[in-house]
This record gives structure tokens, sequence and C-alpha cells, in this order.
DNA sequence: AATGATAGCAACCGCTCGGCG
DNA sequence: CCGCCGAGCGGTTGCTATCAT
């Protein structure tokens, strides 16, 4: 048996908003506020709306200080290094982004920022795919070679794999979807799926197969971590929300929080800890493994793990920005990831 | 100039969580 | 403790604008 519909479907408008319900909803809530009941709201002020879609009117589009569209490189950095901590948290990303809403991140992220990077995926794997060949031919060996311009950066890393060619299969296209951004950060940050079982053992030879990677990244790797301000007092107060409190963070503190090098935004941490992140969502890239069982399982003891571990996990200090981190192992990724067994055998 | 394809965005849907009786 | 209800959230849909042919 379904839910109870919140509100009468029959006597609800539906679709675009109009500037005389914009300007109902928005004089009303000025003046009264929400009076904590979005179910009444449009009763009390005369709209055939659901009070969920005069909620998410005001939220994204009503409320002072939204900003809309014309996002900053900064921003860009920012939303890609906490997406790919946290996950498609977007209420969360949007907290750290002063005027940004959740849905305003989603459909940047979906439409523009995600497309940005596999864009910039396809070209890097095409140009590296001539230089590595050129360089593979004149050192004679099997290897593909990471361009040195591309390695200069990140000297924490290079150990990393030389992963053994992935024998081809007729699976998913190239960068052009999930999969291929889970590829790649499946090898930033290790290995989480079973049936990446090699790799992941070739990553980390000194620990057994039974060993989760995720374990012992807790185990290895500790973050200087830091807050402020909780930001439960944010997130959980809607009017202080609106008044647009939001937190230090700019596009350096997100890199320097990349890098393992810095705080994590003020209060993050903390929020996160009291609410781990969700990563449903984010098999495609943490792997199905990580996500159901390891992240859970720690969860569930005393090994919490948080957003400055998460981001430890998956990018290596020293890494300039989140775009270059991934074009990087990008570049890595793209001499395995071409078909050098064309077809099965 | 017309038409189809694609991108961008606003809004909706349905699920989960937490508060409260 | 349990069930109900509302808020909040993320995923998805559908409309509109823009671009390409």
């Amino acid at each position: 048996m379904g839910r109870a519909p919140c509100c009468d479907k029959a006597n609800v408008k539906k679709g675009p908003w109009s500037p005389e319900e914009d300007a109902k909803l928005k004089s009303y809530i000025e003046q009264h506020g929400t009076g904590g009941n979005w179910i009444a709201l449009p009763q009390k002020i005369g709209l055939k709306r659901c009070g969920k879609s005069c909620r998410l009117r005001w939220l994204n589009y009503l409320r002072p200080n939204i900003k809309h569209g014309g996002f900053s490189e900064e921003e860009d950095n920012i939303i890609c290094s906490l997406y790919i901590s946290i996950g498609s948290r977007w209420s969360i990303i949007a907290a750290q982004l002063p005027g940004r809403t959740d849905n305003d991140i989603k459909n940047y992220w979906n439409t523009r920022l995600k497309k940005k990077l596999l864009g910039k995926q396809r070209k890097e794997q095409q140009a590296r795919r001539s230089s590595g060949l050129k360089q593979e031919m004149k050192r004679g060996n099997g290897n593909p070679v990471v361009p040195a311009d591309n390695n200069n950066q990140n000297p924490y890393w290079p150990e990393l794999p030389i992963l053994a060619p992935i024998p081809y299969s007729n699976h998913e296209p190239h960068f052009n979807d999930h999969a291929s951004i889970r590829k790649l950060l499946i090898k930033l940050g290790g290995k989480f799926s079973d049936d990446d079982q090699v790799n992941h053992n070739a990553m980390n030879p000194q620990f057994p197969a039974d060993v989760s990677y995720t374990q012992q990244l807790y185990d290895d790797q500790s973050i200087n971590v830091s807050s402020s301000a909780p930001m439960e007092e944010t997130l959980d107060d809607t009017d202080t929300q609106f008044a647009q409190t939001q937190y230090d963070i700019d596009g350096a503190a997100g890199l320097q929080m990349l890098q393992g090098q810095s705080s994590f935004p003020a209060g993050l941490e903390q929020m996160v800890s009291s609410n781990p992140p969700r990563l449903d969502g984010l098999e495609f890239l943490l792997g199905d493994d990580m996500v159901n069982n390891r992240i859970r399982t720690a969860y569930g003891t005393e090994s919490m793990i948080d957003c400055g571990e998460m981001t430890s996990l998956i990018f290596p200090p020293g890494a300039s920005n989140c775009e270059g981190i991934i074009q990087q192992r990008l570049l890595q990724e793209c001499a395995f990831d071409e078909p050098r067994y064309p077809g099965p055998l």
C-alpha cells in the first residue's frame, strides 16, 4: 500500500510558478515565516500549490541571496572535491557554497561539471594515446608511460599502480558515464570492489586479500581535521539557512582539503561524524562492496571514517586540484582502458 | 528559414528520517 | 515502543532555449 499523498493532487496546481504566485509566497514568508508547516502554508496564502512545491520554490528560487548560474572555478573545485568526498549529498555541498541551492548544484554537476571533466578526459586520453605510444616505442617496453609533465605534481603516487592491463571486454564505453569516473577513482584511491580484487592486491601487496583496504587506510592515515562551528546548528535551522550562514570555505580550502593538508570546512567534519556520509549512489565511484559493507561496517563500530579520511582514500596529498587529479589519473587510466587485447580470446 | 538534436533548468516524485503523540 | 506525519533530500522528468544541420 502506498503512502498517503501529502496533498490533494486533484486540487493543486503543478508546473511553472507564475509571478503572482511567487509574489504571494515571498511576501507571506517574509512577513510571517514558514510557520514551521509547509503543508498548511499554501492554504493560508490561498495558493493552489502543494506544500512541498512551495517549500521548493522558496528554497530554490525565492529566498534572498540566491545565485543562479555563473559557477566559478573555485566553486567547481569545491563541488568536485565534496562530491568525491561525500557523494551526492547536495544539501551538504550547497551549505558550503553561499547562495547556491542543492538543486542548482545537482543540476550543474549533472549537466556541466561531469561533462566538463569527462570531456577533458577524452581530450587528454587522445593526447596521451599518441604521446604515450611514441614514448612506448622509444623505450621499447610494454608498460604504458605517463608523460612527465603529468607526473611532476604528484610525487606521492608514482608507486601507485602500474596496473596490469585490463583485458578487453565489451563493457562500458569510455568516459561517458558514471562507470568511467568510478573506474578512475578506484584507481585513484584503491580498489574497493570485488571484481577488481587483483588490482586491489597489486596496489597493496603488503596486505592480505581479506584485509579491507579501506580499513587499512583508516589505520594508516591520519588527517588533520578541525572544525569550528557545528554545521548541525545551521542545517537544523531553516531560518539560519535562509540567513545565509555559511562556512568559511573558499577554493583554496577546498583544495587543501583534498590534499589532506588543512581542515575540512568548518563544521563539516563534525556534521559528517554525526551523520556519516551516505554512500548510496556512490557505488559507481567506490564499488558496491565498499558502499554496502565496508564503510557501513566501519560506521557501525567505533571505527568512524570522516570526510578527511574519505578524501584521503581517493586523493593523494600534493595534488593541485580535483580536476587536475582526475586528469592526471586519467592519463594512467587511459593506457589501460584501451582495448589492448582487441576482443575476447 | 525550418527542423531536429541537445543542453540547461525548474519542478515533481517518492523515499528516508526524525519528531511527536 | 510504535505508528503517523511532515520535512528534507536526491533522483528523475519534462519544458524551454539554444545550437547544428
